[in-house]
DNA sequence: CTAAATTTGTGCTTTAAAACATTGTTGTCA
DNA sequence: TGACAACAATGTTTTAAAGCACAAATTTAG
């Protein structure tokens, strides 16, 4: 029997979400050139600095995009679910790439060669709008978390952080869990703050009945008081 | 005779840096339809939350692109040199704009209504692309001062934004002053500081022989150090 | 040309968050 | 199963930067 991975992945026409602009040539010339790459938890997918070789989706998992700062305390960009492309911008860009990106979670990535996502974007301009598109949402949300990080005290900083992986992964069965399991680490990377701090501040939330903790396992449940928080900073 | 600004304002296709990909039936439409604003200075072009109307460009002068965030402290975001475009991220994201633009010093920009610029981002592949290459640019430097402006230290911080500014609008003929006047809430603002600290670090690097500074004119004199300095964090 | 307002410059105080230290908890694998 | 490693929790100390107050200088306005 198939690895049990592999009989729930989806096809690659529908985990990549520009497929419908894509023409009939271009469908196949993708299917036929299309790798796929399994991700083991916490491996690194792609690193900064280097030369971009291929656009990537998520196909399966959950990954993280982060860049090394000062000391290499690390600082989480974003975080990407299935069908989020990736590893794109150095290419159009003409740089190496200037994040990591690594599996939080067991993860399978479909990649497309530089060249060939290079050539059907500068043939198909509804392809090349829709990433105008993708990339232009990125780049608000980029400049709105940079102002976020820099301004919002901890506890603002770090109801941000909750509801944002809350509004990106959902909630699990029960409606209340957030369906992404962090360590205290990845949430202080994600909330710009040291890991005490997110210990204690975690804590805090706690007594104050604002969530609920049972280890990794998150819950939401005075999501006003949250969003109060995260707004005042 | 004409004003002075008027008569050395560069004509469209000269300032617009992708005249060169448009066909000549678009640069005509573009000649026949783009618009002329002129703005003092501090006065402001656009709004945070206000719906965008027009692609920019600007013509002559500087501008400041910035956020207000928590309690209305202001981040400023980049800062625009003649050549470079604005306004139209919000346009493509089918977003309310996201931050504020306001001019340094008078300043002239050249307004291209959404729609048309919308029609020949549909229909010109080569034009599409340039936004998308630029658009690209403008996400990794935004990631880079995320982290730039949440880890680096005081010191670190103003140093990179003399190095940007300097970058940003080189040098005037004495080759060391840097070619834009700003006021130390300004620098602040691009530091993620408050004016005191901007002053007082300011005078920190005078006293450190790392810049000299009469008012607002600013000269790098040991770049080394300066670079260092916003390396170290 | 003075008066008011803004900008700049400094010292002092307070505070939020980092850094450090220690202990408890859970998980992993020889 | 016991030992080691990674992770989580919490108290204490230190420090970088904000906040505040005020004076001096510069700009703007009446």
């Amino acid at each position: 029997m198939a690895k049990r991975n592999t009989s729930e992945l989806k096809p690659i026409e529908d985990v990549l979400t520009v497929w419908d602009v894509l023409t009939p040539d271009e469908r196949q010339f993708v299917k036929n050139h299309f790798t796929t790459h399994y991700f083991k938890k916490n491996e690194i997918i792609h690193c900064e600095g280097e030369l971009p070789t291929h656009m990537m989706v998520l196909a399966a998992g959950k990954v993280k995009v982060y860049k090394e700062g000062v000391g290499s305390r690390t600082q989480i960009i974003r975080m990407l679910k299935p069908g989020e492309h990736f590893g794109y911008r150095a290419i159009i860009a003409s740089q190496t790439y200037n994040t990591n990106v690594a599996a939080f979670e067991p993860s399978t990535v479909y990649m497309l060669k530089a060249d060939i996502f290079l050539s059907i974007l500068r043939n198909n301009n509804a392809f090349c709008y829709r990433f105008l598109e993708e990339i232009a949402a990125d780049l608000g949300a980029s400049d709105a978390r940079t102002v976020n990080l820099t301004q919002k005290h901890i506890r603002g900083r770090l109801a941000e952080a909750l509801l944002l992986l809350r509004k990106n992964y959902g909630l699990e069965e029960d409606g209340a869990t957030i369906n992404i399991y962090l360590s205290r680490e990845d949430l202080a990377n994600l909330s710009n703050m040291t890991t005490s701090n997110a210990i204690r501040t975690l804590s805090n939330f706690v007594n104050e009945h604002i969530i609920a903790m049972d280890g990794r396992k998150l819950k939401i449940i005075d999501e006003e008081r949250l969003i109060k928080i995260s707004k005042m900073g």
